[in-house]
DNA sequence: GTGTAAATCGTAAAGATTACGATCTAAAGT
DNA sequence: ACTTTAGATCGTAATCTTTACGATTTACAC
């Protein structure tokens, strides 16, 4: 996901094209990374100091159901990265500091043969937690 | 996991063996699925009508660190369940409704070889989510 | 340009979790 | 049994994250 792909997406569902919707996917864009809201907000706030909390967060909801960003949650706080969209499915290894991921090619839904009975499958998470070198990892 | 091997850890650890710890465990034992902090707040008031907050949530903390309890979080609330200890490591299948869980055998770490470098592993999480026949899964 | 539905603001409310001084109690020692 | 004391609980408030909503502003179709 680029951010000129993400923003005709927005026009494509009939969304309207503001200067912070393009700043958030900017941001997201640049930062390549999981970010709470909280720090997404304190970006906007940069290029516009008067930013509603409910605007980024009504456009942070809005942008992972149109699978502009993807999210996850960890300690208790929800956390946002630009959709590795296009490319097939695959899973992260995530960096609990710092939000940075590196792409892990397995997905254990492969292994999975078959639907269970008795269950209905609707969705799944597979995430590898650890500390990059840059936030204090041992070199190996 | 079972109440009386739980109730051991807490003495072998130091803690102090009270009625309301007592009950915490055995509704987690009865119950055996995942529940969030309000419902296990809701089923102590039962028999403790005057019971604190502060209570509930700081035995829950205590007994993840134990590992007397397994947490986990979706829709932004953790949730607990009495920790599937003594046998192998192994994942579940969750019922995002109910709480009721499925073993699954596969773990997915087991696939992966060797440390990724710049990067030191401190955990993962594979979880699978659904709707159990129950909770209004279609029947297969 | 005008009109209109959507977006944003400002602020409040809701929900989950953590914090803390005061009080109570399990359990170890005498 | 009585005393002691560290740990547990209470009652309540504070904090943090997220959601809600009426009022105002704005993108964009006509």
């Amino acid at each position: 996901m680029n951010p000129e792909k993400a923003l005709n997406l927005l026009k494509k569902h009939g969304y309207k094209y503001t200067g912070k919707r393009e700043a958030l996917i900017e941001i997201m864009a640049q930062k390549n990374r999981y970010l709470s809201a909280r720090e997404i907000m304190d970006h906007m706030k940069e290029r516009y100091p008067g930013i509603s909390l409910d605007t980024v967060y009504r456009n942070l909801s809005l942008f992972e159901e149109l699978k502009i960003l993807e999210g996850t949650e960890w300690t208790g706080e929800r956390r946002y990265r630009l959709h590795c969209g296009e490319d097939e499915h695959h899973h992260h290894l995530i960096c609990t500091d710092c939000g940075r991921t590196r792409r892990i090619n397995i997905c254990p839904m492969n292994a999975i043969l078959g639907e269970p009975e008795d269950f209905e499958i609707t969705g799944h998470k597979f995430e590898i937690y650890g500390r990059c070198t840059d936030c204090g990892a041992a070199e190996t």
